[in-house]
DNA sequence: AATATGTGTCAGGAAACCTAACATGATATT
DNA sequence: AATATCATGTTAGGTTTCCTGACACATATT
């Protein structure tokens, strides 16, 4: 992952200032944490603390809810972006590992 | 100033969240505010809230005072640096100031 | 009509944050 | 050496925010 993206997964924000960022209320932040469409850290004391993905994330499941999906729809869609993701990762790494075995052979014979 | 620059400006961030980020404790960062080197908004019950460029600001406080600057040191460092950045927004707006007139004269002559 | 869904609301309690004040070790000034 | 200043620790009392769990309710689905 890259630094970028850990810097959006960072868990630093608190509830408060989610609800803030998205207008939704509390209720309706947790209501979707608690059908697993957003997994907040915690901090010592046990408070949420999202990270900016999740932000994103809370953003998108209000248009999808708006827009008339249900929360299996977006639980449905949710997985699917991620099975998605996992496959470029998957291929990517694949790409990597075969680029590699590539410079290997070129070593062996090419080199200096 | 840049969408990119706005964003690290949203006082977005508890004090408990910068104390973890910077490793200092919340007197330090008060005090620091205190002393204006920081200043953090406040939420509607009162709180102080941070932004990323606040979390920035303190690090560098850290590291200053770890090299031996003191509060006043400081405080004449971020005047300085302030004033710099001043005179830089100075000089880009007149640039652009003076190459609207170049195009309209352009325009006046050359177009079409 | 009965059930499921998504959200509002309330209660009681815990955690986090606030300000103000006094304490203290280290360094600077007199 | 005595005193003052600086940066931080600590404590106290009060306010705000967040927590979970429960019940209520309007709207959609069966």
């Amino acid at each position: 992952m890259s630094e970028r993206e850990l810097r959006r997964n960072l868990s630093i924000l608190t509830i408060g200032t989610v609800r803030e960022l998205t207008l939704l209320t509390d209720r309706q932040i947790r209501y979707y944490e608690q059908q697993n469409l957003i997994t907040p850290g915690r901090g010592k004391g046990g408070q949420r603390r999202f990270s900016l993905n999740d932000v994103d994330q809370l953003l998108a499941i209000r248009d999808f809810l708006d827009s008339g999906d249900s929360i299996k729809d977006i639980q449905e869609i949710f997985a699917k972006q991620h099975r998605k993701a996992q496959e470029k990762q998957d291929s990517e790494s694949a790409l990597r590992r075969s680029l590699q075995k590539e410079f290997a052979q070129i070593g062996r014979f090419g080199a200096r």
